[in-house]
DNA sequence: ACCTGAACACCGTTCAAGT
DNA sequence: ACCTGAACACCGTTCAAGT
């Protein structure tokens, strides 16, 4: 029906690639496996994919839009900056759910050069967080500024806080479960984020 | 003369492994490599380390005493803020300088469990930032706040800005070059990093 | 057009054997 | 006490051969 069918074998492939990712981390992803659990030869995926980091790249794009699309989901409430945490939390939480996912796209970049739809992707939840910054500003309740850049500063300090939580970095006070820790660093991240003008 | 010598083998193993790592990248580290830059054989570093991951974490935990002790030497200027910018400055320089040593330490962490040494030496450069902020705190250039819990945000920040940038995903605006776009987003996020009260 | 299976050049790690 | 070198069980990738 469609143009043109990606072929059951690309999707199966892709299908236990992501399985296997979060299930066993990135050494759990070889090809061998991913044969195995797809139903095919081990060589079969260099049909589809150039290889192995073409493969990786791709899953990496189809995570960014699938996280672009939580972040966006995410911020329906008609306070922006109400707005600017909600969406905020679903950068951060989609990251802790699928953390070998989130370490697949901004990790020890194994993907060598970015193709240009990865890039396109990376933009995609780019324009989602400049998104919440911008209403924010419309509504007089972040200050002045190049939105673009505002929205990298957002993006650097989500990245801090969804990196250092998934490699262990962020292990104190043990007095606190993980999430409460968590969330009470995102409210004092967010509320001492404040653009002068 | 010292009560126990490392052994020349065993300093010759880790030289060997952090000059492959910087000029070559983690797929350069291989213990064959490592023995033949190091004069012995490949399984020679097995009479000093557990395996390749404690010589890793061996690794990471050097640099990161490194690292705290550059942000330390950096920040000698009498004005507070001044100084807060320049050991952070000296956080983001030595990342981006050694960009396999510090994604190392916090990439993938290939180094599954933390060595209680390795995490006093993630402490020492935590407490180097936490200090950063005690002195623009106590000048009253900074608001109120708990030490620790601002040290972490700065911390995120810092992490944000050097990840992000060393694995390729700051790259626009390409009007500027590199370290001004690095210098003028340090500017902007430490300028927006104003704890309330 | 898609897939297989053997083969190749790599890995980390182990272990009997040497000094 | 420290080191070697062969061996083992893995990898990613290629390629002639099949359908």
């Amino acid at each position: 029906m469609s143009p043109r069918d990606p072929g059951p074998t690309r999707a199966a492939v892709l299908l236990s690639a992501s399985q296997l990712l979060e299930s066993g981390g990135p050494e759990a992803v070889t090809l061998r496996a991913v044969g195995e659990a797809a139903g095919v030869s081990r060589s079969a995926a260099y049909r589809h994919f150039d290889d192995k980091a073409a493969l990786l790249s791709e899953l990496a794009r189809l995570t960014l839009t699938e996280m672009a699309e939580s972040i966006r989901a995410a911020a329906i409430d008609t306070d922006s900056r109400v707005n600017l945490r909600l969406g905020s939390g679903a950068y951060v939480d989609y990251a802790l759910q699928n953390p070998h996912h989130y370490q697949l796209i901004f990790g020890e970049t194994p993907l060598s050069a970015p193709t240009p739809e990865l890039e396109a992707a990376a933009d995609e939840a780019m324009a989602a967080l400049q998104h919440l910054i911008e209403r924010a500003q419309t509504a007089g309740q972040l200050g002045g500024g190049a939105p673009r850049e505002l929205a990298t500063v957002l993006w650097v300090l989500l990245h801090g806080i969804a990196a250092l939580q998934i490699t262990g970095h962020l292990h104190e006070p043990r007095t606190l479960d993980g999430d409460t820790r968590l969330n009470e660093l995102l409210d004092l991240a967010l509320a001492s984020f404040r653009p002068v003008e």
